[in-house]
DNA sequence: GACAAAACAGGACAACCGGTCTGTTTTATA
DNA sequence: TATAAAACAGACCGGTTGTCCTGTTTTGTC
């Protein structure tokens, strides 16, 4: 008499779906703040299927980091960057297309790597050496762009990890003012600072033509 | 028959003592991971003290973000910078100092304002304006710092705002990422590329003698 | 010393969290 | 179709959290 049961499992799925959630809300919320009820609420999914496939919290985490995080870098920076034209081009190119990305949607949620990263870090060393690795792969790349640059190009004199590492940490904390002060156009700025120090000699008003050290050595060791 | 009861109301001393502990659980283990009943424990104090000092956590935490935090970006950014020989000069001075603190004591906590900020920043517009505010008066110091070395010395080129906000953003992207792989030597690695990007001459193999620009700019609009 | 306010003590509580447990349904395999 | 495993449902529980509340003690003030 009554309605017949149905059910289709699913679980690729709805391990997906709780993915998703997870990852918007480990984002928006953080991991603390994120509790699993919420998430449940939020995938559709009952307790007993997220603790099939996610049997901790802790493991919900890992794997949004190790598949959706590491996708976000790869997706956003990696790939790109080594499409472009050249490593400081494919820079550039990122800056902007987020800069501009955020501005659109009128907020800015941080990186989620980097705020994974503050949160989980010295909580528990798999969380840590998970989010290091991502770091690691972030900067390995930039700097092979670089390298690949070098032979025909004008990177010579440029120290690829040295780049890269300066790259990825200006654009880290530009991300974090951005959150903090919900406005990217800090983004913007440090990119400029990042293209030229001094200003172009069609702008700036000093005589000083020849390019000077960024920052002058110490004068005592 | 029994021993008198002692008691000395040193409200003054017991607020620090929160704070103190406060400060400390925060920064190690942040916001949402630190239970008043764990500060409460640490700093010998009751549920009835803290309540009287500090009605909400919300309350205690912003105490800690404007009296400490700001006190701990003013004594290890903005005095030294501003009592350098130059801005450049106090900026080299700072990260060398924070990278050797750090490698001294082995182990990296982070930035106590970025943890907070990325924990905060979205939850509650009163944690972060008060973060957004930290965040701008660090900026503008070394801007001002900047601009006080224009008219004698060689930065007549040099953007202040923008100058500054490399500088923060290297800074914090660096103490993140050194967080995460807790290796300060991430630090120094940046400090030399904000110096130069490229290899001074007498170390370089380059042949390039004019200094380039670091990016170049887009080829298209 | 009277007295009010501040400072402090400590228990109580309701809400919530993450994890576990038992039971049912679907699906793969033979 | 028999059967075991996977997939899912949903209730349950111990522990924790932040806050509140009622007292007690100390301290400043007239």
């Amino acid at each position: 008499m009554a309605m017949r049961k149905k059910r289709t499992n699913d679980p690729e799925g709805m391990r997906r779906r709780v993915l998703d959630v997870a990852e918007d809300s480990f984002q928006a919320h953080g991991y603390h703040a994120s509790s699993l009820g919420d998430l449940m609420a939020a995938a559709g999914v009952t307790g007993g299927a997220l603790h099939h496939h996610f049997p901790t919290k802790k493991a919900l985490a890992l794997a949004v980091i190790e598949e959706r995080v590491a996708a976000a870098v790869r997706e956003t920076w990696i790939e790109p960057v080594l499409a472009a034209s050249s490593a400081r081009e494919g820079v550039r190119a990122v800056f902007e297309a987020v800069a501009a990305e955020l501005e659109q949607q009128g907020y800015v949620r941080g990186c989620p790597l980097n705020n994974l990263a503050h949160e989980l870090s010295l909580a528990d060393d798999e969380f840590r050496s998970a989010l290091a690795r991502i770091f690691g792969n972030w900067r390995q790349a930039i700097a092979d762009k670089i390298r690949a640059d070098q032979p025909g190009g004008g990177e010579g004199g440029t120290d690829p990890e040295r780049f890269a590492a300066l790259v990825v940490a200006t654009y880290s904390g530009a991300m974090s003012i951005a959150k903090t002060s919900q406005d990217a156009g800090i983004l913007r700025e440090c990119l400029r600072g990042l293209e030229s120090f001094e200003l172009s000699p069609s702008q700036g008003g000093s005589t000083v033509k020849r390019r000077r050290r960024v920052l002058p050595r110490p004068k005592i060791a």
